[in-house]
DNA sequence: ATTAGCACTCTGATCGGGTGAGTGCTAAAA
DNA sequence: TTTTAGCACTCACCCGATCAGAGTGCTAAT
């Protein structure tokens, strides 16, 4: 069976009213409130059609239809026309990304934030390293004998710091040395790169103080594997409490499993896809967090330069107002793009 | 009227009955459960005379009695004896605390993490800068002009570093100098007492840099100001999602509210004292926040040097097992005083 | 091909009786 | 005087019956 214009208009009331209403919606309802042209009988056919071809479906016999996964793909992908986000809006997002840059950590979740208030659902910032591109590197005192300060400076504006062992007392001027040689190596490595041949070049300079350079160099190549490693990616949620509100969330059960994936940042990270160029749209079981069964989750990645450095998405039922939602995650992703950019370190 | 021997084995009885089965209990069941040597016609009649008195009430005429907030005040101030630790579970806290004790703030999230799975309730650290003393600060190059990198070390070994606007260029050898300057005055300044006399030291030896020098003291006094703040107090929790599982909180408005307060960070920390010493049960209302009029609050601070440089605490529904909440927390507050001091910088 | 009409289905709300745990009171027993 | 047995009474909660409303599928007329 071939989906006419008819079919088409006739789902995409159906779920523009499900969307808005959370309720299975009969013939009669679409006759009533969409300008169809057409009977409420004629609809009842339409409908009959469409359950046969897979894009709604019926809670129980005489109820009305909610759509299908593949109802809500179909809408996805040729229906919804996502809406040009409002000026204030955009204007708003864009203030909250740049009013706080100097706070990576806290733009993000600054962002998450108000996204989910102005969409009422939950986001998501994902922000990894991965990407990301090391400075700067500094050896400081630390006042406990046998460990120093390593502060390190990435291209894209962060700044960490991490108490160290080495083993042995060394005094400021010789620390000040090392931060110097390191720095003349470093240059730009990211942290695949680093390991072996800066880190033996380094070693080679400094062999006479060989024990005390072993653990600087185990002290920074740990960092640089943390660093890779997707366990230090950072994870912002904005409005989790959100899913509450929804109803298809009304169930304790539920409301725990959710808020107990939540808590496993990891799980968030597994789901947000981290390479994927462009905007994707994760329709229920589409995803494979058997919590987000419910739920879809739409994300962009963002990027430094041109690599991806993290992901922003939206998280709600798979009831959710698609349009809006995509509009927001490009936008936001775009602006936090180009504002990260501005800011990082010029190539 | 007095509370009798008999009264007090009554309202014990039924503050333990109702602790562990959150049913509101009756004359029989205790009679049944708990050997108290009398029928329950009596039982009846002294539940009555405590009702008069105010440990006990009824949500409605003929069910069961619940305790009071009063009821539960007596219970913990003379009945109750909270049960030493086991063990195991004590070995398994300071394990713990001291495990992650070179990354403070993974500390504290594991050990509030830890403690919520031990009493299947709600756990919260506060770590509060208000007494740390800074010990170190240096001033470092940053990429982009007219920046520096300001990290501070302090006494309780805890390391920051922010980027701050200084809007001129400073070579690494200036910053240097000015490292060395500061560093030289700084000795032992706690948040309130750096500002005006140091400061002003400072700055004379360098008039001739005076305007670098004026965005640098503001810094470091905007710096102190927000660690005298307590909005930059940390909040930890463990265990957020055992709320859901009382069964005084099955009702979403609660559990929206509950979490709502969890996402206020600083909500908690005014339920917190922070300079109480010694151990606190706050009962029901006995704290100011709205949403926790159903919940009890049992915290204790912990300390460094005998100051006062945080609190922990645990929270749960009113009907919660004071005895083995109070050993809990009195536990794990020595402990982290204990280990965080034999860290913290020798003075 | 479309529509009006109708019988049928299913959910969800409302109502009323029955059950059980618990109480307060009274009068008898200790 | 204190304790206990006995009894009438109260309430929350469960269960089944009933009812209204929304929706469907089918058929016959347009």
């Amino acid at each position: 069976m071939e989906i006419d214009e008819r079919k088409r208009k006739i789902l995409w009331a159906i779920i523009q009213d499900y969307i808005a209403s959370a309720e299975p919606v009969g013939s009669r309802t679409l006759s009533r409130k969409y300008d169809l042209g057409v009977s409420s009988a004629t609809i009842r056919n339409e409908m009959s059609d469409l359950e046969e071809m897979g894009y709604i479906e019926q809670p129980h016999t005489s109820s009305g239809r909610i759509p299908s996964e593949l109802g809500y793909r179909y809408y996805v992908d040729y229906l919804m026309e996502p809406p040009a986000l409002e000026q204030g809006e955009a204007d708003l997002i864009q203030h909250e990304i740049a009013s706080k840059i100097d706070e990576v950590d806290d733009a993000f979740a600054h962002t998450a934030s108000l996204i989910s208030r102005l969409t009422k659902l939950t986001s998501v910032v994902i922000s990894q390293n991965r990407h990301s591109v090391l400075k700067m590197i500094h050896f400081l005192p630390y006042h406990k004998p046998g460990q120093i300060i390593m502060l390190t400076v990435w291209d894209d504006g962060k700044v960490e710091n991490s108490v160290v062992d080495i083993g042995e007392e060394v005094s400021p001027q010789e620390l000040q040395t090392l931060t110097n040689i390191f720095n003349d190596k470093v240059g730009s490595v990211s942290p695949g790169n680093l390991k072996d041949a800066v880190l033996r070049e380094v070693h080679n300079e400094l062999i006479q103080k060989k024990s005390l350079m072993s653990h600087l160099i185990q002290s920074v190549n740990k960092l640089m594997e943390d660093q890779e490693d997707e366990a230090v990616n950072k994870v912002f949620f904005g409005g989790t409490l959100n899913m509450i509100n929804q109803p298809e969330f009304k169930n304790f059960e539920k409301i725990k499993d959710l808020f107990g994936v939540f808590e496993e940042r990891h799980k968030i990270i597994g789901l947000m896809p981290r390479n994927y160029e462009g905007l994707l749209v994760q329709i229920g079981s589409e995803n494979h967090e058997e919590v987000f069964q419910d739920c879809s989750l739409i994300t962009a990645t963002y990027k430094i330069n041109g690599l991806p450095v993290g992901s922003f998405g939206i998280l709600g039922p798979t009831r959710m107002d698609y349009g809006r939602a995509v509009a927001m995650v490009k936008f936001v992703a775009d602006s936090l793009s180009f504002i990260i950019s501005s800011k990082s370190y010029d190539p």
